[in-house]
DNA sequence: TTCGCTGCAAAGGATTTGCATTCTA
DNA sequence: TAGAATGCAAATCCTTTGCAGCGAA
């Protein structure tokens, strides 16, 4: 059984996100600033898979003039929080994820063409992996994976900014 | 069925690396050089999956005073001549592996304790994963893997660096 | 008022490129 | 000899750090 992972975010979750992380800091002692603010925002606002580049360039609508060296010190500590995970695409610079508690882990498969990422989450292959990993003598404890695929319909499939692609495909 | 890959390089195919480059150099109207042969050496005598400074400090134990750049000029040769194949395991440093022939395509599992990789290929992934991408109206190309895992026996497993740690685990 | 936080600029690490020189074909 | 290949250093690209001033608690 194969399920899209869906990220339709919703105010709600937004706020849960912003408690979320102010609790964090106020556990470590730490400070609450409105570049703070503003990157979550722009990391909420913004679809999966982001960069930092393009984190800093939305959080500077809210709050101009944050700097890069914010931006990555704030996406650092929101991966530490929990609330971020970074990922790695090839050589591509390193992307942040929300890392949702209900659809927590999934699987990527990336368009050859257009670069859209379609994420997707598959009880059988998790299955696999880990029997897999049994075979060979050790116990999974995460893994990563990635396919790359052309696909079938392809008429509304552009060559466009993963960014901007966000739905995942009608069928 | 879950199979591992095996890595035992016999002189023979050595001899095979070695004829196949000058014939991709030999059809491009590209050079023989002593450091260029000195690379493939190099990445003969090393175990699959070493970065490009250690190949270089390797390929200087035959030419003294190679540059890190010709190690890079040549290795991305070698990649374009379909010899070697470039990995990117998280944010380290690009790995190079021999793309042979006949156990072309596998996966990797990464020990958590001595990081010690583990190169496998098992067929019913394979078949799942072209499964779900032509659920998701895909057709597959191709796809990358990384399981991390810890080790259950644990003995034989220390804390060494990877590229002296080519045996893949006993059962 | 106190530290933590910020922006800036400078530093880093991996990889690439420019260029004068060396060497293969 | 011509033009490819090399070594070196300088240049990139992304990310991290140092530091003096700023601001949350």
């Amino acid at each position: 059984m194969t399920e899209l992972t869906q990220h339709k975010r919703t105010a709600d979750e937004k706020t849960r996100a912003h408690g979320a992380f102010e609790a964090y800091l106020l556990k470590l002692g730490l400070r609450q600033t409105k570049q703070r603010r503003a990157v979550l925002d722009a990391v909420l606002v913004l679809g999966p898979h982001v960069d930092a580049e393009t984190i800093a360039h939305q959080s500077r609508k809210i709050d101009t003039s944050i700097g890069l060296a914010t931006v990555y010190r704030t996406l650092q500590l929101m991966t530490d929080a929990g609330l971020l995970v970074e990922r790695q695409f090839g050589k591509e610079r390193t992307q942040f994820e929300f890392a949702d508690e209900e659809h927590d882990h999934h699987d990527h498969l990336i368009c050859n063409r257009c670069g859209a990422i379609v994420e997707f989450y598959d009880e059988a292959l998790e299955v696999q992996q880990d029997r897999i990993a049994a075979v060979l003598g050790f116990r999974l404890t995460r893994h990563r994976m990635e396919m790359f695929a052309d696909c079938l319909q392809g008429d509304d499939c552009v060559r466009i900014p993963q960014a901007n692609k966000r739905k995942t495909r009608s069928p």
